[in-house]
DNA sequence: ACCTTGTTGAGAACGATTCCCGAAATCAGG
DNA sequence: CCTGATTTCGGGAATCGTTCTCAACAAGGT
């Protein structure tokens, strides 16, 4: 049975508190300079749940490191993130969802899962470049 | 200046001789078993030169390690990938190419770029488990 | 052949994540 | 409110893929 603790409340809450995607020690760190005594292994344990659960969305950047965010919007999507400051859009695409399980059954294949990220610079961070 | 040698030779075609996703550290072993003294981190930078030049395929897979295939087809394409076997089949479609872009531009995003991976069992591993 | 300079490779270093295991906490049941 | 069974915690060690270091080496131009 899965039981209720604080430190999953913490790791909830503080991964709520933020709208960009963090990873597990980024995200640990703040939590102990916000005075919290949790653990590390704890804040992995948390967010691997949450992600598994649905209530967060994972994702594996180019530096082979996992990043975590809250979800904002129920069910299944996918992401816009800024490669610069990590500001983050939910994107929902019924069309995407088609073709991707239409090309898996096209091929025979079952049990279709798919990985879509849109990576960019966002109008914010292109100012800030170009200036 | 770039060189040739016949490490990069090796590699090249060691990935081109497979027709799935492998791990450098799997290629390396293989190259090894098949009598090659070739050392791990010259496979290591080999391939991720090819995937720099567009001659390879790089995915990182969910495990955290990053795995390469030789390009069959020329251009920009995603894949359909046998999360049992590692069979894998090149997808074109200009479709998503279009929505993607057309995603990013709707937000202000400068410079996409695009993640588009799916993942299934293949019509032969669905049998192997079925049986 | 000779020199310049990019490349190699063994092992060390690194960094993210997972494992270990004794201690502490949760919660159902009494 | 106790109690006991069982889960979870957490600090540090272990793991594992990848990158770095640097002395020896080799490709190519002249
Ligand atoms: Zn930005
Ligand atoms: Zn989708
Ligand atoms: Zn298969
Ligand atoms: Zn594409």
């Amino acid at each position: 049975m899965k039981r209720n603790t604080w430190q999953r409340t913490a790791v909830r809450e503080a991964l709520g508190a933020r709208d960009d995607f963090v990873s597990a020690q980024q995200l640990h760190a703040s939590m102990k300079a916000g005075g919290s005594p949790i653990g590390l292994a704890t804040v992995y344990r948390a967010l691997s749940d949450l992600a598994e659960e649905g209530d967060a969305d994972a994702l594996r950047a180019g530096d082979g490191e996992s990043r975590y965010r809250a979800c904002v919007s129920a069910g299944h999507h996918h992401h816009l993130i800024c490669r610069s400051c990590g500001r983050t859009v939910e994107i929902q695409a019924d069309d995407i969802e088609h073709w991707a399980a239409g090309v898996a059954a096209a091929h025979g294949f079952r049990d279709p899962q798919h990985v879509v990220d849109v990576f960019g610079t966002c109008a914010a961070c292109a100012e800030v470049d170009g200036a």
